[in-house]
RNA sequence: UCCUCGGUAGCUCAGCGGUAGAGCAGUGGACUGUUAAUCCAUUGGUCAUAGGUUCAAAUCCUAUCCGGGGAGCCA
């Protein structure tokens, strides 16, 4: 361990800085840290500044009396999100955060930062989006994007663990994969491309020749979709098995998501706190998922099907009765604080957290008020679903409301699914499909199953689909020499990251989302 | 593409026919343990854009642009 850090510090030091997520092993000691000033609070004589480096936060203490007239005065000036290099001595406050502070007996200056724009005060979502760049300093992006890297690696180690290769699928495709859903048109050379909306056929061929494989890469969808579930450009997972049956697919997801669940829960504990996540919640996705087949699946969304002694529809009424009584009571309070904040005489601090209160009960108002609004359409909707289409949204959120597993619903009618999908046996109308839809209402995460092998049915099922069949030629190559069962599925990573992190938009799963109308920065 | 809500100071918002407002940020000052620190003072405006109604428009009407939420579609 070193001992020898200098009290004062300069450029030279840069190699010696302990990162703030040490800072514990040094208690007692002289350090030299650095990094960006999150905030600063001033009193006479004393200033504390709360210092981020990317790893961790740290509270530092500067007082006039130790760094002397002149160095005191830098301090003071200093911006938010100034850089700085302080030395100082790490002792324990167990007031502080992290149990931790530093006193600082020295500093120097990388950078004054001045006029920062994202204030110590909320923002509204248009403004954050426009400085995504500075926004994600923040402490709760911060925190999201480190899940997002441990479920990334977490996806890695689990994979690599089972002896599956990772692959690259191409980007540029020159025709559409599934042929459902728009496509971002651009040029190769001088032909038409398209950029990719799934690596799967690539990946298909590549199990045939490795066994089992995965791709990890970008994935292009131009849907003009503007909802808190859908990005233009977003990363996703797709495991692709040779010899492998849908059964044994989703005896797999269960196996990966609960491994990627638990490896954050384990090694994220500080940034789910952050993030206000109910663990708890979470934790019970380490149990058995629900399996449906999508014939269950629809009894139960009708109300026919009762789970637990309790029917979906019942549920849904409760809901509502609850969302009502919730609704009088948030008014209550609303009406109560909106009567303290008029009457004055509170001071300035208290006044401001008061209007926050009150700005968050107006959200929840507005919630519960869409709620109300929105329960009786999705009773009306689930009593009515037509069997053989696919679940909306509110569908989903009716079966998911009843369990707080993920479930796993398969066996899909074929007129729905992509045309690559294995028939049933003995069920021609039937594929074997699987759709994974996350509790809490997070939907649809993963989506997958067994591949058709059959290359006359396969055949026959592009034509039905109208696909240009010379361009699936290679592809009909894989079922010529050698065709095995074989299976795999798609994890979105960023539906993946928004759940497990529970909050509440897509967008802020990944550094710089791509959405309608945002491409900058 | 459709439905819906919105655009007022750098930021968050109030004002909804009669002189453009508050809080925060910024700036100047006070305070030796602050946790969105506090206190005093102070700067800051083409009310998205273009038309229209009116004695008078941020406010009412029409169109356009931009953004939020949702539907469809999906990971």
């Amino acid at each position: 361990m070193k001992t020898e850090i200098p009290d004062k510090v300069a450029t030279a030091a840069l190699g010696q800085a302990v990162s703030l997520s040490h800072l514990r092993q040094h208690i007692g000691q002289q350090v030299c840290i650095q990094g960006w000033v999150q905030n600063r609070r001033d009193s006479k004589g004393l200033s504390f500044i709360v210092l981020r480096d990317g790893s961790g936060f740290c509270q530092c203490v500067l007082s006039e009396g130790e760094l002397g007239e002149n160095a005191f005065a830098q301090a003071q000036a200093l911006g938010l999100e100034s850089s700085v290099q302080f030395a100082g001595r790490v002792v324990e406050d167990p007031r502080q955060l992290g149990g931790l502070e530093v006193q600082v007996s020295s500093l120097h200056i990388w950078h004054i930062a001045e006029d920062y724009p994202i204030a110590k005060k909320a923002h509204g979502v248009d403004f954050l989006m426009d400085n995504r760049h500075l926004w994600l300093r923040s402490k709760r992006q911060w925190a999201i994007m480190r899940v997002r890297n441990q479920v990334i690696y977490a996806i890695h180690r689990f994979f690599q663990g089972r002896g599956f290769m990772q692959m690259d699928a191409p980007i540029f495709t020159g025709n559409a994969c599934e042929g459902t859903t728009d496509l971002f048109e651009t040029e190769f050379f001088d032909q038409k491309a398209y950029l990719s909306q799934s690596g799967q056929l690539y990946g298909e061929a590549m199990a045939m020749a490795m066994g089992k494989i995965y791709t990890f890469g970008p994935t292009f969808r131009a849907e003009k979709s503007k909802t808190r579930r859908h990005l233009n450009e977003f990363w996703m997972i797709e495991p692709e098995m040779a010899f492998y049956s849908l059964e044994m697919t989703l005896d797999l997801i269960e196996d990966f998501l609960q491994s990627v669940i638990g490896q954050v829960l384990e090694h994220c504990a500080l940034e789910l706190e952050v993030l206000e996540r109910d663990t708890d919640m979470l934790r019970k996705s380490l149990q058995p998922f629900v399996r449906f087949t999508y014939d269950e699946a629809v009894a139960v969304l009708k109300g026919q099907k009762e789970v637990d002694g309790k029917k979906a529809t019942d549920l849904l009424e409760e809901d509502l009765s609850k969302a009502r009584d919730g609704l009088r009571e948030t008014n209550e309070k609303l009406a109560d604080m909106e009567a303290q904040a008029k009457k004055g005489g509170l001071k300035k601090g208290a006044l401001a957290r008061l209007e926050k209160e009150i700005q968050d009960l107006k959200t929840r108002q507005r919630d519960l008020e869409e709620s109300i609004r929105n329960i009786p359409v999705w009773l009306e909707s689930a009593r009515n679903f037509e069997y053989g289409s696919d679940f909306g949204g509110s569908d989903e959120t009716v079966i998911t409301r009843m369990f707080s597993v993920p479930v796993m619903v398969y066996h899909w009618p074929k007129v729905i699914k992509a045309f690559y999908m294995k028939e049933v046996e003995g069920a021609p109308h039937l594929v074997k499909g699987v759709d994974v839809l996350a509790p809490e209402g997070y939907g649809e995460v993963v989506g997958g199953g067994e591949r058709e092998t059959d290359i006359d049915k396969l055949k026959d099922s592009i034509i039905h689909h109208q696909l240009p069949m010379n361009e699936f030629e290679w592809y009909l190559d894989l079922r010529r020499y050698g065709s095995v069962p074989h299976a795999g599925f798609g994890l979105g990573l960023e539906r993946c990251v928004t759940w497990l992190c529970g909050i509440h938009h897509l967008r802020e799963a990944i550094p710089f989302p791509r959405l309608m109308g945002r491409l900058f920065p």
